[in-house]
DNA sequence: ATTCTAACA
DNA sequence: TGTTAGTA
């Protein structure tokens, strides 16, 4: 299918589709006219990207988490050297760092919020 | 009408 | 990201 059809059924707009692609995260085939061609398996990849950056996952993230995920990932566990394993450290420490003002945040308008008199809009 | 690349706001 | 330009 063509980015479009792909778009419309990922509700990605194909400016972020066009992007995906130069990040890496999609390798679509190229017809005869220079037209990116899509699979059905897109739909579902695209989904799933749509997922991690939704929940802010930077793209580079994204990128190893598919993998990590994919059919080698038993390979890639097998083989994962130090570095690798040091940056994939690393991607955790920013990642409990932005769960943590995430968590600031939810908290200062949970609290604000509880001390309305809509406090029953909130569970917990 | 749809897509493509490149680039600017 | 949106959008625009000039194409194929």
């Amino acid at each position: 299918m063509k980015i479009g059809e792909l778009s419309r059924r990922t509700g990605v707009a194909t400016r972020l589709l066009r992007y995906y692609e130069e990040q890496g995260l999609l390798r679509p085939e190229r017809s005869g006219n220079g037209y990116r061609a899509y699979t059905e398996a897109d739909v579902e990849l695209v989904d799933r990207i749509a997922l991690l950056i939704r929940s802010g996952v930077p793209t580079r993230l994204v990128s190893v988490l598919l993998d990590l995920e994919g059919e080698r990932a038993p390979e890639l566990a097998a083989t994962c050297t130090a570095d690798v394993a040091q940056l994939l450290v690393a991607e955790l420490t920013q990642l409990d760092a932005r769960i943590d003002c995430l968590t600031r945040t939810r908290q200062t308008i949970l609290g604000f919020l509880a001390r309305t008199e809509h406090a029953a809009l909130v569970a917990q």
